[in-house]
DNA sequence: ACGCATTTTAGAAGCGTTTCCATAGCAGGC
DNA sequence: GCCTGCTATGGAAACGCTTCTAAAATGCGT
């Protein structure tokens, strides 16, 4: 025996078929008499055998591995906060199902090459984080019959692909309204990436809200963003210098609401006394800024847990029936938002004043 | 044919034998005449064929994957932002090598069970994620012989792995020395997690520089951390309630230095008028504070790049001789840190001032 | 037309499992 | 003593590929 024990070392020193290892070291003990079991249970102590999965996976046609892959678009996984929870989340149920997880990181747009890194026989199933607009991920029917499902991105039916994410519009509709009760009726908008579907959703939710609550939209305080700081900050310096300001920004997410709370702090705008931001996501930061921010919590964990529930659902059952499965977002209130009636007009600034919501500084 | 086609399948196709689909395949055309690679080309491409990368690995007893395995201490993902980064480096050294990565979280900390679900065959080599003391995975040596480097902690030599890692000491004594250049007498410390090396290490650093600066250390400011954010708000409220104060407190690492700033902020201590405040690995989240940290950068996507390769050399070459490779940090001057000459005394705080390290708000 | 060196191609033995099916051995019933 | 029905075990094909080695086909000089 050279190299690891295989099945035929273990046999042989159990004296004995490998049929009969295999059988045993699998659980299905009961069909050979006891001093056999022992003999081979034994044997392949002795040895250190561990089963080749790489010849399981062959034999069986299943890996027990479940692949993961990041859009080309975002392929810097750090610059991915959003994957971060959900890749827990999947860890969390896979763990106990002793299924692993590989992570494919494609780095062309050209969706064979993406498909043929994906779907070669490695994984039991796919899912695709937040699939941008475009993405290669999206062609996955015309390349593959995989079991997958996307996460982080509401698809729009056509793509019959099933799909775990927040409740985007719900979240935003929540906050709009929220805003809008503390007294707001100037409000600015700074939007997502425009290849995210999520961005276009919060947009439209900020907008069907204003309009229900007949709001005026103003379209020189919606301004571009692409989910970044620096966009958030850019943003700013282009609202900021406008003779009339709204009395709140909201931003389609928190990081370009630090952008933006940075941006203010350097023209020394005093947020929420003068400005109200919120922010979209309630990333791990926004509870420690400066100005605590005022967000939309999700839990971006539970939507890894499903869909890795979903995936194996799929994979056991063949039902590949394509599901939507949106999870409520949850209005976090700190110290961003100021109550618009404390402000006597947007340019007039009242320094003092506390309430729920106000400065706590 | 049934199900994806195989080599077979094209072998038919183009009317050949599989070893030469096979050959073609792999780019070994040379040895065949050009009508026949276009053949083989051709009905390849027809069938849609795509190798199966499991079969591959079996015959060639080479998986082209490396495990990644993150410490069951912190199984979270989410909680362990280093590894973030690093997986990022490990990827962007990966993928032009067309390696995948395998995740594997041990739950358990039994070291057999840990390593059967390592080193099953199915990968080629392991990258063991910031391995705390006492960790199975430290094991390694008496259960596996697979290629191994470790990441993120500054291993003793005689567990004989190599190890890849920021250098702690050496940051460490740096931003101490730069601290008492501020003219800072009166120092106190914010230990990090006791299972981690990298708290030992950088404790150690910052003692010996007092010691050779001939700083006294005050041991009831020194204060037991686990590196987490609330353990850093403990801290404060510990040391803050103290009659006499040091002028800087410097943390174990910048999530400690988040919470004592938080605790800082709700108690009316002023950073850096009245206290000066030192993190330690410029988070992303360290430059967007209310108070922008003085702290160490280091670069651990270089770290997992290095290691990455550093594997692959492993695996390559089979030289298993552990090698250890320390990266250096530098120092980020941010606004956390005040000079020490401006105060007068602990007690007497001078309101305004302004030097670089100063405040600027 | 023959042998020899070369170029092309194919056969077949793995890789380490799983699993279907067959076969011993052995009671017991007749 | 023969068939039946167990239980306990083993044989062998299959999974889809790689690769060593052998064989067929070709070209060349003679």
């Amino acid at each position: 025996m050279r190299g690891k024990p295989t099945l035929r070392d273990v046999a042989e020193r159990a004296g004995c078929s490998i049929t009969t290892v295999s059988n045993i070291l699998q659980g299905r003990s009961h069909l050979y008499r006891e001093d056999m079991v022992h003999q081979v249970m034994r044997a392949a102590q002795e040895l250190g055998y561990r089963p080749n999965s790489i010849a399981r996976s062959l034999a069986r046609r299943r890996t027990a591995t479940i692949g993961v892959v990041l859009d080309p678009q975002h392929a810097r996984l750090t610059h991915n906060l959003y994957a971060h929870d959900v890749l827990d989340g999947i860890l969390a149920f896979l763990e106990p199902r002793d299924y692993d997880i590989r992570l494919i990181t494609p780095r062309t747009s050209d969706p064979a090459a993406v498909w043929r890194r994906i779907d070669n026989g490695s994984i039991d199933g796919v899912v695709l984080i937040a699939p941008v607009m475009g993405s290669p991920l999206l062609e996955w029917r015309h390349y593959s019959s995989l079991p997958a499902v996307a996460v982080g991105s509401t698809l729009p039916d056509e793509y019959r692909l099933s799909h775990i994410d927040i409740d985007n519009t719900s979240a935003m509709t929540m906050l709009v309204e929220w805003v809008i009760q503390q007294g707001h009726r100037a409000i600015g908008y700074i939007k997502g990436h425009p290849l995210h579907w999520s961005a276009h959703q919060r947009e439209q939710a900020f907008r069907r809200v204003l309009d229900r609550y007949g709001v005026p939209i103003r379209e020189e305080w919606v301004l571009q963003g692409d989910y970044g700081p620096e966009s958030g900050a850019r943003a700013a310096e282009q609202l900021l210098r406008q003779s009339e300001l709204p009395t709140v920004v909201m931003a389609a997410n928190d990081d370009m609401a630090i952008g933006f709370l940075q941006q203010c702090r350097t023209l020394e705008i005093a947020v929420p006394e003068r400005l109200s931001v919120t922010g979209f996501d309630d990333s791990s930061w926004a509870e420690r800024m400066g100005i605590p921010l005022t967000t939309v919590r999700h839990d971006r964990y539970q939507v890894g847990y499903l869909a890795a529930q979903q995936l194996l659902h799929q994979i056991e059952t063949g039902d590949t029936h394509p599901q939507r499965i949106l999870i409520n977002g949850a209005l976090v209130v700190r110290h961003s938002v100021a109550p618009a009636y404390a402000l006597a007009s947007p340019a007039t600034l009242q320094p003092a004043f506390s309430t729920e919501g106000g400065s706590k500084q």
